[in-house]
DNA sequence: ATAGAAGCTAAAGTTAGGTTTAGGTCAAGA
DNA sequence: TCTTGACCTAAACCTAACTTTAGCTTCTAT
C-alpha cells in the first residue's frame, strides 16, 4: 500500500511539517517519489516511524535513531549492533520506569500534604505533624 | 544552616550556572544576600531546590513550577490550587508510567527479535517466524 | 596587604526538535 | 481548461532550559 504524506499525517497523528523534518533528517532513506517529486510512503516507511516512535518515547534522541537506521540498512552485518543498542534502551527505560515511581511517591505524599492541610484548615498543623502520623506508604518520600 | 552557590551546587549536583538561572526567574523569591550581594542560600531554598527536582521530573516546565512556588508564597489561601496541582501532577505521571511501560515491552518485543535473529545468524528467519513462535508476553508488542 | 579562589551581572550563544513562511508546483474533479 | 486543494523547497523562526563569555567584585588565607 503507498499513501500520501497527508494520509500518514492524518492516520499517525504526526504533524506533516514533522514528516517532512524526518524525512530531511535522512530516516527515510528509502522512500520513493512520484514523478512530480510528491512523496510516497509505503508500509515500510509507515514501520519505520512505528520505531521511531517507540525510540523516542524511550528517550532516544534523533540523530541517535538515524543512526540506527542506518544501520538496518546494512542487513545483518550489523545485528549485533543493534541488539546491543535495543538491550541498552530496556535498560534505560527501566531506569526511567523506577525513577518516574519516585517521582510518583513523592507526589502522593503531596497530595498527602496537601489533603490534610485543607482537612486542618492551615499548612502549619501539617508541617509539625510528627513522623509517625503521615501514613507508612509515602513516610519515606517526605519532601 | 546558610551555603554558598558553590556549597549547593557541590551537594545537589546542579551546575552554578543553573542555580543562577534558577533564582533569575525568581524561582527563589525569598533567598537573601550578604552586603556585598552574594546570595546565601539556606534550608528554605534547599527545600525548594527539592520540590523543584520533583516537578520537573514529573514533566512540569520551569514557568509553571515558579508560578507553584509563587502560590506557596500566598499562604494558606493557596492551599486549594496547590492540592489540585498535585494531584493533576500525579495524574500525569502515572499516565506517564504506563506509557514508558507499553515502550518497555515494545523493546523487550526487539530485544527478542534480535536474539533470535541472532541465534538463527540471520534476520530473515524471524522476520517470517508465525506469531506463535513469539514468545506469549510480548506477542502483542510486535512492531 | 595581597593574591587567588569564588562570586557577580548582562547579554549572547547553544541544542533539540520541530514549525512557519514565502513562493512556487502538481493532480484530480467540474 | 481551469480551479483548487494538496504538495514541494529553502530558509528563517521558535521555545525551553540552560551554558558561556567578558569584565568586574568580594572574600579568605597567608
Amino acid at each position: 500500500m503507498y499513501y500520501s504524506i497527508g494520509e500518514v499525517a492524518n492516520a499517525t497523528g504526526i504533524a506533516i511539517s514533522t514528516l517532512r523534518y524526518y524525512d530531511r533528517e535522512g530516516m527515510f532513506p528509502d522512500m520513493e517519489r512520484s514523478n512530480g517529486g510528491i512523496r510516497v510512503f509505503s508500509d515500510t516507511e509507515i514501520n519505520t516511524l512505528k520505531v521511531i516512535e517507540c525510540l523516542k518515547s524511550s528517550g532516544m534522541s534523533i540523530k541517535s535513531i538515524k543512526e540506527f537506521l542506518a544501520w538496518c540498512g546494512e542487513g545483518d552485518a550489523s545485528l549485533g549492533k543493534r541488539r546491543e543498542m535495543f538491550h541498552a534502551r530496556l535498560e534505560e527505560v527501566e531506569k526511567q520506569i523506577e525513577a518516574l515511581q519516585e517521582t510518583k511517591n513523592r507526589l502522593k505524599y503531596k497530595c498527602w500534604y496537601y489533603d490534610t492541610a485543607i482537612a486542618a484548615g492551615s499548612e502549619e498543623v501539617v508541617k509539625n505533624l510528627p513522623v509517625d502520623e503521615i501514613p507508612e506508604d509515602i513516610r519515606n518520600y517526605k519532601i
